[in-house]
DNA sequence: ATTAATTATGCAACCGGTTGCATTGAAGGA
DNA sequence: TCCTTCAATGCAACCGGTTGCATAATTAAT
């Protein structure tokens, strides 16, 4: 009873299945008596055509994927990270797709998911991190043409590389202004470890920091401890201050600093007379030991324009957009 | 180039393309030769099948289903959800199936993407929130045959219906009994608003932490006014506790109860004698002014369960497992 | 060496749609 | 009234695989 077929329909319509199929899709060269009556039918019958069907004959999925590493820790292990999915969902549910979701696990033995996904053509775009985009998956995806957007600004500027990423640098600076309208003026920005530094992200946090506080004559401090605990260390013995000095104010480049911050602090309470400060956006912020100063970046919003991009490659819309950077703006 | 198809390699190996689809399908019944050289052809020129035409041909989408309400605050909006994903992901990964995702938007006009899901047969199996599945959708889910597994217990307890939960009953009895070893009498449940307390899950908290207060001989009190801002009101005014007293211990059914109570704690620094408990970890937990015992509850644990039964569905196993319940431990 | 049994492969239909082209039928023009 | 034009519909091929059945090739048995 559930496996209604065009051809069904075309029989109890007494027309050819070419003549429901142009119904399905809208054709106008259809006489209004002939599709009012299939209408009828496929409502009653309560007829909804295969979906594989129709893409073997469309060469197309109607799906949009979202490709991410496994093991990576800036994706789904990052708490904030479902709001990027619901506005990408946003956006597939308004172009009437549907979104494929899955993590790039390594091949043991056989293909990746990446590989399959692009190889077997199971979407019509894809959507993936920066930190998935090697050199062997642009080549893989180019050669089967595949439409894709980076989330996340990617170094890799080849051609058909697009991304959507939030504006660091000026999250960063909006950051270090609002500690300098707080009456700071000894500001350190505390960047992790020496890997960590070498991400995009972390660089332009950087960068955005330095920037302002040269503007405004002030000394830039960057922690740059080979690991994060010498950081600490060096911190408390007021190395990373000026001159031997606690700073005022410290920028955590993200929220795990933050944590190792506050950990650290236990022993420490000449901490509580620092300012801190960072890039998300807990909603549990409010509840912390110690106040804490943030920027909100609209992850909802990253997800809706990356989708939105995504689409306009797929339907090879005359101009789409290059990549895109999302403002930040100071919340607390 | 990359539209390589199986006629192609059949071509290329001067044979039929059913034999090359037999190679594919690992049918016994061909001359070791022969695949061979199929099989290095194929390696050759890196085909892969169409993975759109094969599921039409087995009527089949090797792609398992995930649709969660749009709105649901338990699924995506709660930062615990993605090690669910986790957990149902890496098992469908074993099973070289594909992971589908999508949430239940709301029909404007057409259908809900639920009902799109299982009418076009998008999937071959679907796990649900128990949030989803009221009585039209389990209709829609039998009428097409279509396997699925609930993630959350739910009450209807009709035909077909098996869910994966975590056991809530002990979880509570666990975190009772935790307060009590640590010298707590006075424990009092703070288990929301009545909307809320009807939910299974609250149901079955209220229920463990009665069992085990009586047990000992101790009074179980839950807080049970109409709007949480009258409990804490009442909590104040000493209402909540033995004759008068404040507790010494409060239960909070979900987290965002908890942070009430945090964020009712600025005004009312007696709080801070009063162990709190709850069942989430939030990896947060140790950095908030409050400390926090809470029952570790293996939520990918849970997605693998629910997954794992599923494929048992879908591959129509002798003896499907009934309804799961994870158990849980305590940690802090 | 001849026939029977078995294995390997080809042929063609099928999965459920879409679409170019041919055909029918009705309306318009001379 | 006859011919042209165009809208409405049918026919059949196609999308890229799978599979039952028939046939060819090989091996075993007599």
């Amino acid at each position: 009873m559930s496996k209604l077929t065009i051809q069904n329909i075309a029989d109890l319509a007494g027309v050819n299945k070419a003549t429901v199929s142009r119904v399905l899709n809208g054709n106008t060269n259809i006489s209004e008596k002939t599709r009012l009556k299939i209408e009828k039918i496929m409502k009653e019958h309560n007829y909804v055509p295969n979906s594989i069907a129709r893409g073997l004959a469309f060469n197309k999925t109607f799906t949009v994927g979202f490709c991410f590493d496994y093991t990576d820790k800036k994706a789904f292990a990052n708490p904030f990270f479902y709001k990027v999915l619901q506005g990408i969902e946003d956006v597939i549910y308004d172009n009437e797709y549907l979104f494929l979701m899955m993590s790039d696990h390594d091949k043991k033995g056989g293909k990746s998911t990446f590989e399959r996904i692009v190889e077997e053509h199971r979407v019509d775009g894809l959507l993936l991190p920066d930190t998935l985009l090697n050199q062997a998956n642009y080549d893989l995806l180019m050669k089967h043409e595949m439409p894709f957007v980076i989330i996340g600004e990617h170094s890799l500027r080849q051609e058909g590389v697009r991304w959507v990423d939030v504006d660091n640098v000026q999250a960063a600076a909006i950051l270090t202004e609002r500690l300098i309208a707080l009456g700071h003026r000894s500001i350190v920005m505390y960047a992790g470890a020496a890997e960590v530094r070498r991400d995009k992200f972390i660089a332009d946090r950087m960068e955005g920091y330095k920037a302002v506080m040269e503007q405004r004559g002030l000394e830039a401090r960057i922690m740059e401890q080979a690991d994060s605990l010498g950081a600490l260390k060096a911190f408390e013995g007021g190395e990373a201050g000026d001159g031997g000095q606690n700073p005022e104010a410290v920028i955590c480049c993200t929220h795990e600093l933050l944590f190792e911050m506050l950990d650290w602090e236990h022993g420490n309470p000449m901490l509580k007379e620092i300012s801190l400060a960072t890039f998300d956006n807990y909603p549990m912020f409010r509840h912390l030991k110690h106040p804490v100063h943030y920027v909100e970046i609209d992850l909802e919003m990253m997800g809706k324009q990356a989708a939105g991009l995504l689409f306009s490659l797929i339907n090879k819309e005359a101009d789409p957009a290059q990549s895109i950077r999302i403002p930040t703006s100071i919340v607390n």
